[in-house]
DNA sequence: CGCTCAGATTGACATGCATCAAGTTTTCTG
DNA sequence: CAGAAAACTTGATGCATGTCAATCTGAGCG
């Protein structure tokens, strides 16, 4: 693989204090790809032989019954996708396609699952990996039982404010269908939403979201740390659902 | 803690693989306590101080959030529960209450994560627990998402029957009220939907499930080893979200 | 620069599901 | 065993959300 994308996997909390001999033998193991844009890059279903860490571009991870799909997450820069798989020599539960040009680094199931028992440092580095991943999804499924869908695009929307830094406007970083489906909603019904969601403080103009009155978004949304916050000392990589 | 609880606990797979003096230290430094019905033992946002282990009885995983709330799993003996906030000593995501009178054995967390970075094969076991765990709950995450509340009625009442050992009648193990909230409807609405299922092979007479046209109750149901299945190997403990 | 096409929006409509309000049955408890 | 409480069911109603169809808009491309 590019020796160039080294550096940047080395400082992923994944694999930050592993002994250097075994990280260079992962490394030398892995396969650095290019994939086109809109490319199935995984099916579920597929045996998981790789660890995915994207490198550049982004992945959409979707899953999929009965004819109908639904958007599960959006995997960016620089972080891991479908680690879990890979640990069980299991089926990957969700289908990955990339939504632009992407560079992936392709680290083999078989090293991985191997490694861990031999690397104490990476054993540990695993688990927490998992366990933040695992409420990461807990998380999730709160928000998509315990909040209806307005309450829900509030969310999102006064959350992304926040990643932005805070900023009163910011742009989407996804198309409204693929965030409708990411919300568990129609198109339609969200571009509805928006609309009707000025009353509450935000103001949307194409992929431009403005807050107008914070105070009012934030009233709606009921923020909750148990719900829309990151565990502190997270890794904020994996597959931790963010979209 | 009582000794009669220790071998139940070693053939757990999360311990079954530990160095015996480590095991033992566990144990020793562990509560074995009984709680009575509807106890609130655990309430979502506390520190993560003790994995439990349910020995006895069951117990009811709920998340809340303003004001509303919803089931998000049931853990019957002998499995773990909350594992992953222990190890990331971080808050519990969900709130735990008894549903009947419930014996917990409480391991402390910080003895736990001390130990995987003394025990390999204690790691090792944990690696396995939360992976398969962080699968449950996407699997949960697609039954949500994708199907609607008439076909999670029936994937469940389906799935049930099967670990039922295919028997053709069986016992709801909850209340509906519980079941309703567990499958994100209303119980009114459970209760219409049950009742419509007698035209897709199943008739519900209280709490008794009687599956009168199997091959329809499957078309209805496309079950899904992505969805409804078990990983093999799994352990079927930890908090896979059953109920 | 204008064509094309996917995405986004809007309106009309249908329906799934929640809510409210009685009842009925079952379970618990003194 | 009787009374009360809780769970369950049933019906009436309304709202939220999905569906279908018709534009509208904007990005990409020849």
């Amino acid at each position: 693989m590019r020796p160039d994308t080294d550096p940047q996997i080395r400082h992923l909390p994944l694999f930050r204090d592993m002994v250097q001999a075994n990280f260079t033998e992962l490394m030398t193991a892995s396969y650095d790809q290019i994939f086109p844009p809109g490319l199935e890059m995984i099916r579920q279903g597929d045996p998981a032989d790789f660890l995915h860490i994207v490198m550049e571009g982004s992945v959409e991870l979707v899953g999929q019954w009965a004819g109908r799909e639904c958007t599960m997450a959006v995997v960016r820069p620089v972080s891991t996708f479908i680690l879990a798989a890979c640990i069980r020599d299991a089926p990957y539960l969700m289908t990955a396609r990339t939504l632009e040009r992407t560079r992936i680094v392709l680290v083999p199931a078989s090293d991985l699952r191997s490694m861990f028992r031999r690397d104490p440092e990476f054993a540990v580095a695993v688990i927490n990996e998992l366990a933040a991943c695992y409420r990461s999804v807990v998380r999730s499924a709160k928000s998509m039982k315990l909040r209806n869908s307005r309450e829900r695009v509030a969310a999102y929307l006064l959350r992304h404010s926040i990643i932005a830094g805070g900023a009163a406007s910011y742009t989407l970083a996804v198309e409204k269908r693929l965030l409708a489906s990411y919300l568990g909603m129609t198109p339609e019904n969200l571009s509805r939403t928006l609309k009707s969601l000025e009353s509450n403080g935000i103001k949307i103009d194409g992929a431009r979201v403005i807050i107008t009155d914070r105070a009012k978004l934030t009233a709606l949304v009921k923020p909750d740390k148990l719900i829309d916050g990151l565990d502190v000392g997270s890794t904020a990589t994996g597959t931790g659902l963010i979209t």
